[in-house]
DNA sequence: TGTACATCAGTGAACGCGCGTTCACTGATGTAC
DNA sequence: TGTACATCAGTGAACGCGCGTTCACTGATGTAC
């Protein structure tokens, strides 16, 4: 951290990978894009290498190479901070989904590959996930009994019912669709918990489950 | 709290529910059962009422009516404290299956049941039963990829390889053993962590998939 | 073009908090004589 | 039965830690004249 600090210093000026510009001058760290999205995106990376619960808004900051307290220049709390974080997930695992229903052609293949994603997504950002599917919105951000997530999860419960032959009634595409989505949420959990091995033939066997 | 050890102190001596007599003398407690279950009592309370992460060693003891440090004479550490926790969560669950199965008179049914029992119970203690699935044995306790919950769970990966066909090869046995787990696994903590309705119809239309 | 000034994104010191753990201790108990 | 003593389950004070948050501040920037 310390070196990453003491690289800005000698580039002096220096372009992140992401929409901000760190300069340096007089030994000060000015973040003309914004310091919202460097805080999110060093949130994220350090989503990538600890626990949840590692994420700390100090911890953050430092990782920005900036002060706590500037973390409140542009998110009331920590709690919004990760709030933020979880959107960027949800977003991700979205876009995901997606592209990986797409890549498959649709239809029941491509319905299968988005359950595979979904296993996928969480075994490769494991903090993230857990922390999106703990983390409840801030009040007043969504109806009551839907969260980010299960908002994010409207279009895979259309998915699902489109896979229903089409007279079924509305309660058995409701259960199907929570079947499904329990399923692969099982799996991705007991994998992330080391309850069951990481294994891919696990992951290509949901095909013949949903 | 506070009001508890006065209590104690006016009755000078009391007997806990469990296996453990609590007496005070000179303002002084002492544990003649053991305070190692009084702990574990306490501790399991505790769960019932907050979250894991609330069960810091310092509660713990408070709600024994103990000093932080006497913990330290039943336990090596706090991870040894949440350890044993973990262990009796794992045996109410065991044990509530076991039961279950039987009142369903063994065969499908019987199965069924122990699936929606395992979503029963996980709704019922929804802390312990996250510190259950997190937590690993300490190094030694068990054979590598093998966790006290996933060693509790072979007789239920048995019982689930009883429902298929007998000529069934053993890969596909542990596939539907760990989908059926997947899926009650997967229903519970979407339900824990609110992301679908806590519903008994949906527990009960279990049966239908697994 | 030069100067005065308001803005506001940063700063570091400080706050109180609860945590896990260590330490030297104390005093009730049970036992040996 | 009375006494000396070892045991050991408890005690409270203290440690260092990192946290979220507050506070008054500073100084580079862009703008109005």
């Amino acid at each position: 951290l310390l070196a990453k600090r003491l690289g800005d210093v000698y580039t002096d000026n220096m372009t992140n990978n992401d929409n901000s510009v760190n300069i340096k001058k007089a030994g000060r760290t000015y973040h003309h894009g914004d310091l919202r999205s460097a805080l999110i995106e060093a949130g994220l990376s350090l989503l990538q290498n600890c626990d949840a619960d590692a994420v700390s808004l100090r911890e953050v900051a430092r990782m920005a190479g900036v002060s706590a307290t500037a973390v409140y220049r542009h998110f009331p709390d920590k709690q919004a901070l990760l709030y933020a974080l979880c959107q960027r997930g949800v977003d991700q695992l979205a876009e995901a989904q997606r592209a990986a229903k797409a890549a498959a052609g649709g239809g029941t293949a491509g319905f299968d590959a988005t359950g595979q994603t979904y296993v996928r997504f969480a075994l490769a950002n494991p903090a993230l996930f857990r922390l999106m599917m703990t983390t409840q919105a801030p009040t007043g951000h969504f109806a009551p009994d839907e969260t980010l997530v299960s908002s994010a999860m409207r279009e895979l419960r259309q998915n699902i019912a489109e896979q229903l032959p089409p007279g079924a009634p509305d309660d058995q595409r409701r259960i199907a669709a929570i079947h499904a989505w329990s399923l692969v949420h099982g799996m991705a959990m007991l994998m992330l918990d080391g309850q069951i091995p990481r294994d891919e033939a696990l992951i290509a066997s949901i095909s013949r489950s949903v």
